[in-house]
DNA sequence: GTCTATAGCAGGATAGAC
DNA sequence: GTCTATCCTGCTATAGAC
């Protein structure tokens, strides 16, 4: 639609299909509404893709991962610039990675969405998610954090907390509209960065953070 | 299926519909198969609820929010044991409220499961969620914490905070399958109360509680 | 590689018998 | 209230012209 439609179709197909797969998901989204909307005619999917779940497949393999490598990569620069990064460097690390990192409003919408719909849904698309993101920057993550940690025993608390961090970056930014709803207040362009702090806060402190920070 | 299938047709409707729609989403569920799951017939959907998106409605009118609400007694029920609960309290209360209240495996499944299809894509229902019981539960939550609380300021902080218990509430029972894959380890029978202790702990004390406590 | 045309089927909804 | 039979729309997928 507002795309600058490059002249190949298999490209603008894999992008119109992630755009409305991530926005009303895969049985929602008829290959109809796709293939027009990427400018072309019905038969192209199949002509590219096989099938309507293959070109579902082919967008996490050929848009989400490379995304999501991006991101990792983000995060890695992001702490690279410091020797000894601390834990809350670390979480601000991940929340800006994933909240503001080199996509556009509309990439990062796409991205967490699509995230959001497998976790919650999951297809074969899972273990693309799982095996080439999630567990390797579960890994990155372990491995900055860690040394903060003495005991082995604590590991699977450390994995639990990364997941909760995990939850609140996926939570706030696809809730966003129920928020405010729930809030009855708008949320205005700082609305991110506002996210992160909580998120770091939250995670450095819990609930008690606040209290304390804001009368110092 | 495995229900002892009550004789009105219209209950059978409900309870099918909602099992299937909060495992596949409205889209992805078809009208026979909600009829032929209830054992009825294809036209009882048009007769008893007009259509396919009114039944979803229903879903949420008359199984969704009653059970809510027993949800939010149980949580007050939880808290009137203790004359001034602390925040570690109410915490508990809300994360066993859902994940440990009065409903079945089954139902509590499905219950999050609506939610969480809802938040990540919004449908007339969402308002119903909203007003009836997300935000008159903030409420609930805001009275047990904000005596802790000193300055007004702190209320915005407050309601993200709670915010950021939902999310994670709704995550971890959503995600389990996914969360089980990244730390390749099988979650038993008590998966719920290591995470209910998990959220009452990041809640309470961040990343950094666990390191505390545990060297104790 | 791109497109039109269409097969073949599943979907929601309805009419009307009982 | 319940059911069967059916309408018709919209779907995925394919065949075959260009």
């Amino acid at each position: 639609m507002t795309h600058p439609a490059p002249d190949n179709t298999r490209e603008r197909l894999l992008i119109q299909a992630e755009l409305l797969f991530s926005r009303k998901g895969f049985a929602a989204v008829s290959v109809r509404e796709i293939t027009s909307a990427a400018d072309t005619n019905l038969a192209a999917v199949n002509y590219h893709f096989g099938n309507k779940m293959n070109l579902y497949l082919s967008v996490f393999k050929e848009r989400w991962v490379p995304r999501a490598q991006e991101i990792r990569k983000f995060f890695k620069n992001f702490l690279s610039g410091k020797n000894h990064p601390d834990t809350s460097d670390v979480v601000r690390a991940i929340a800006t990675a994933f909240l503001e990192g080199t996509m556009t409003d509309d990439e990062q919408r796409c991205q967490i969405g699509l995230m959001q719909r497998e976790l919650a849904h999951p297809t074969e698309a899972i273990s693309i998610v799982v095996d080439e993101v999630l567990r390797p920057m579960h890994h990155d993550i372990q491995k900055q954090i860690r040394p903060s940690f003495s005991k082995k025993a604590d590991l699977e608390q450390l994995t639990l907390s990364i997941f909760s961090i995990i939850s609140m970056i996926l939570y706030f930014e696809f809730a966003r509209p129920v928020v405010s709803l729930v809030m009855n207040q708008e949320f205005d362009s700082q609305y991110k960065s506002r996210v992160i702090d909580h998120i770091v806060s939250f995670t450095m402190n819990g609930i008690n953070g606040f209290k304390e920070e804001k009368t110092i």
